[in-house]
DNA sequence: CTGAAAGCGCTTACAG
DNA sequence: CTGAAAGCGCTTACAG
């Protein structure tokens, strides 16, 4: 059942019937309207859209490679947002999301052999098998929140303003005992002196950034509390542990998710939020403020940033030149889980405490 | 720069090269290697997937159809949910998820005119065009929490069981004023014998019909709050807040979202949950153990319905035949949001009252 | 192990 | 307004 078989029952052309249903202008109302209907008799569903894609060079796809596998990044509500607003804003206009696991596992590496004009990718180091098949086919490419590459426009937040407010904000309601808790980064409750700073994030690059920044202004050298992992792993979650061991004051998260775990820890060991230990989140995750108490966090505008990718790839599609725009602004939300710190009770081993 | 390019380079044939790339057993070690490297240094990304989809017939892409637009879905961490576990499981076995909107706007229909090898339908009426376009391309489909259609398999949660138990709880614990917060269902604060309880959404059908069940075991009438619409919208908004004019003791959502909504618009009136009134809903979002009053709600496994759909369309995909596996269970999840009704405080307007 | 032939189902200029 | 020709870039049996 193709083309053929509609225009041998019609009798006309092959290509009369294609235009029936592509070019509408190129053919009477009268036979396109008769074409039409023998289609539906016959149950013909329209032209076969893998043979379309390749005589129009065309698909209607546009293809979404996310850090990890679509599995872990959707654990992830400010992934999921970008992800929703990326396929609305495209929706729109016309093309459809296909999502990429960017690791090939199984000899299968989607965007290498998945069909599409474009793509997005979230997130990703430039290292990335997916990048790389995406550039050797010489698709028009968005970045976001990725390591920058030449020729290749970038979307992204700009992290370290956002950083550096949540890291002053500690800092004026008079903490010094500080700790940073990141992934991506593997540090075991070391102060930032002590080890080097490195991380394969550029999202967590900006936001120590903007920490380091405004810390460094106060003379607070912080705790580093990371896991090489990209994501909330065990290892992570046992440092985060130790932390609380001998708890600071004020604790920088680089994610609402962190901040959460943080905070739900603590309330396993009676430590209380924001009394004894003051959180700050990033992100502003919908989870921020629902908690109880609420999160200070730093709020990114997600819908804004995947409308901005949609736009920019859109514009590289109609072969417009390709424009990064400049980071969307963040803002520090200050909610319940901070205040100044309490003055240090005296602990148990304290020399001053007790007889 | 096609296979030809790279045959020419090497000296040998285009189907030389297509076997070193997609049949590396039809050569010997030796001239793949040459081939390989010929095409790596050309910058040729490996055969074209569009022509390659028309040759062989096969896309390596699952569509997904979700209820509205994917923006609307993706507000809901059960739809995302969903998707996520059948983007997973799909992506090992070497398949990319395509976000179908089922709403065709523009002209655009992705059902219809993107290249796939089949689909899961995720809540949606037969009537759809996306469905009825699949239906007519002859793709392998999978219908998933939709109504049933004739030769499509179906995944679905045991929605009727889960809501007895929900409403069955309330009832035990000694609750007779009641009222259903649904969507789908136009009810404007009417006692439920009083209209049609008949929705087009098979899971709120499903649901209506264990709550039902319950309450008349109980000699229960609920009083049905409902909008017309598949979402929390303002209708319903306007609808619930009617209702807490003059509280029932006890409501059961739709959904956990649905739920909050109740418990967030109580508290702004000051109706202490559950002392006032006692909340139960649907699904177990993430959320409903994080507020406060933690929700009680009706479990689902959504990762085990995700996997269920992946693997059905899986079968499908090799030609196995079409069997709908049974409803995936349901269990009632108690948390602080309920309890018993404490006695009725006289109200002002009551003759007993004041005097 | 290698290649000539046929085919996948459409669309795009272009001529009439 | 309609159609004959060329082409999109690959793969699948099959013969040698």
């Amino acid at each position: 059942m193709t083309l053929k078989t509609i225009a041998e029952h019609v009798g006309v052309s092959r290509m009369t019937v294609s235009n029936a249903f592509s070019r509408p202008d190129q053919l009477s109302e009268d036979l396109r309207a008769r074409i039409l209907s023998a289609a539906d008799d016959l149950g013909y569903a329209g032209p076969d859209p893998a043979a379309r894609a390749l005589a129009r060079g065309r698909t209607g796809v546009i293809g979404m490679v996310l850090t990890n596998s679509p599995r872990d990044a959707f654990t992830d509500d400010v992934a999921v947002g970008f992800v929703r607003a990326v396929a609305g804003s495209l929706g729109d206009a016309g093309y459809s999301l296909v999502l990429l696991h960017s690791s090939g596992d199984n000899g299968v590496v989607p965007a290498r052999d998945i069909a599409m004009d474009g793509a997005i990718v979230y997130s990703c180091a430039p290292a990335m098998s997916a990048f790389t098949a995406l550039r050797e086919r010489r698709l028009p490419i968005v970045n976001v929140e990725s390591l920058p590459f030449p020729g290749v426009p970038d979307i992204g937040i700009d992290d370290a303003a956002g950083a550096y407010q949540a890291a002053k904000h500690l800092v004026d309601l008079g903490h010094s005992r500080i700790a940073i808790v990141v992934a991506a980064l593997d540090a075991d409750n070391l102060p930032s002196s002590d080890i080097s700073l490195n991380t394969a994030s550029p999202t967590i690059a900006g936001r120590l950034d903007g920490w380091m920044r405004a810390l460094e202004q106060a003379g607070v050298v912080p705790t580093m509390i990371g896991t090489p992992g990209l994501v909330i792993d065990a290892v992570l979650r046992e440092r985060i542990d130790r932390m609380l061991d001998d708890p600071p004051t004020a604790v920088l998260a680089f994610s609402d998710l962190a901040a959460l775990e943080v905070m739900e820890r603590a309330r396993d060991r009676d430590i209380l939020v924001p009394e004894q230990i003051s959180v700050v989140g990033f992100d502003d995750n919908p989870l921020a403020a629902r908690v109880s108490p609420a999160l200070t966090t730093v709020r990114q505008d997600i819908d804004a940033k995947g409308e901005a990718a949609a736009q920019v790839l859109l514009s590289l599609l109609r072969e417009e030149p390709a424009v990064s725009p400049p980071r969307l602004p963040t803002a520090l939300v200050v909610r319940a889980s901070t205040s100044r710190p309490r003055d240090r009770a005296p602990r148990e081993s304290d020399p001053r405490a007790g007889g």
